[in-house]
DNA sequence: CGAGTTGTTCCGCTCAGCGAGACATAAAAC
DNA sequence: GTTTTATGTCTCGCTGAGCGGAACAACTCG
């Protein structure tokens, strides 16, 4: 089921291009772990397009750690036992995730429709979950790293909008309002009004703000205590998904947002 | 080499005491990932021994590349999907990965039909690695990239069975359970004296519910703890391997199950 | 034996990582 | 309300870890 897929507009991720030292040699661990044989210093060369004696640096210091270790033959790189023990704690690691997960995959399965769950971290829009429903028609969004401006997308405004008064000010303030389409919100004083339109209605929408030919629904996610710490949004290609359709799934994405809020402490 | 007169003597196995930083911070996700919950900045402190801002700087740095996130609460750190990703391909990439694939293909020798190997991974049933019998009829399984949904499969619903009672239930609860085929188990109540069954027998078995002609049974596989982390499959088409026949393979199924449990940690 | 390929070491420059401390914020105690 | 405590975030100058061009070593081949 691949297909076309609405790509979005930010950098693609590259296989070894951080900046980090640390990133780094975590990417060459990351393609060494993805060829999935032994592999020697030269064909990580080209796999990385690092410099020899930086590979070789970082390929011995993870050899030194146990992280990897070496063929018989003393040429090829496999992965160690403390690297493998790693990688049985991260399976057994995902309980938490794993139940917001199943949510969402139930909302998506039910409505038919892609549905993501997004936190606002110092004043950007991550995305902490995704699930794609089984269209063709795809869009292409960076789950976990990088993140979005909040004021063109339904859950970046949601989330806007329930800060408090004081701090929405204040982030409003020193936020750019990027144009992305012609519906863009550019305007603070629209935005404003926007953010409060959204805290009566309880949900907000992004008609093709950041976008052309995606339309956006988001409902808030609250924690025990009642602040809203995280919103879920359903997404599609509005010719499939025209807003009006899109707003008719707001109680049953209600519903999943207090079974998400349940598990939140 | 020089410098840094005051060192420990013969300091004792400390979690993170290693002196590139690389590895320092690789220390942090080890760490992070065993304590197997959401973790907050001061608990790694305790944990690690790190000063603040080392640490703090470090989360900041795997947050950004998508490797950690943020529960919404904005505090505790949990793994990222890129970690979560790089967690299933260490298994099915590691030396052991190729044990494994011996194992394997020894059963499907001897039994004639094709096995599978799975484990959960975020709510969805996810293939290790699967070897096809020398049959002309086929079963295109999704190994590597795609995943299942649990209810539906052998394995699956056998994993669900071994999860810890309280989360079992949490999760059955907000499960979707699609239909496939009319075998599918789609009720909460059903499912539920199911995966009882599947305890009390010690294997699950799949009649036809996901794919109509496809039968499948599954025993447990444990890791150097005990803990079920994994499930061993044969599978295959009804009209050459009725149920009855795939149960009576059972027995070499555990045989082979403890000796993969045996590469596991 | 020389020409080519691949792994290892050298070494000086530079900037990423460092972490004490200050600051910010939220909860708890008074 | 004010103060105290716990916790997360930011600043900033120092310095040594990481860097990678270049040389060297080792191991093929023809």
């Amino acid at each position: 089921m691949t297909g076309q897929v609405i790509s979005f507009p930010r950098e693609a991720p590259d296989v070894v291009n951080e900046t980090s030292s640390t990133l780094k040699a975590f990417g060459v661990l990351e393609v060494l772990v993805r060829m999935g044989r032994p592999v020697t210093l030269s064909e990580l060369m080209l796999a990385t397009e690092l410099p020899k004696p930086s590979l070789h640096r970082t390929l011995a210091l993870f050899e030194e750690a146990g992280l990897l270790s070496r063929e018989p033959d003393g040429r090829a790189y496999t992965l160690g036992q403390r690297l493998s023990r790693f990688g049985l704690d991260i399976l057994r690691n995902d309980a938490a995730a794993a139940e917001r997960r199943i949510i969402l995959r139930r909302v998506v399965a039910e409505i038919g429709e892609s549905c993501n769950l997004a936190v606002m971290h110092r004043g950007d829009l991550i995305y902490l979950d995704r699930i794609e429903a089984d269209w063709p028609l795809r869009l292409q969004l960076p789950v976990g790293g990088a993140s979005l401006r909040p004021h063109c997308c339904a859950s970046g405004k949601l989330l806007l909008a329930h800060r408090g008064v004081a701090e929405r000010d204040r982030l409003l303030s020193k936020m750019a309002l990027e144009r992305f389409t012609d519906r863009t919100i550019t305007d603070q004083q629209v935005l404003q009004s926007e953010l409060d339109r959204i805290l009566q209605n309880g949900y907000a929408v992004d008609n093709e703000e950041y976008v052309i030919g995606v339309a956006c629904v988001a409902v808030p996610v609250a924690d025990s205590r009642g602040e809203v710490v995280a919103a879920l949004a359903v997404q599609g290609a509005t010719a499939r998904l025209p807003l009006m359709r899109a707003i008719e799934f707001v109680p049953r994405l209600r519903e999943a947002a207090a079974q998400i809020s349940s598990t939140l402490g």
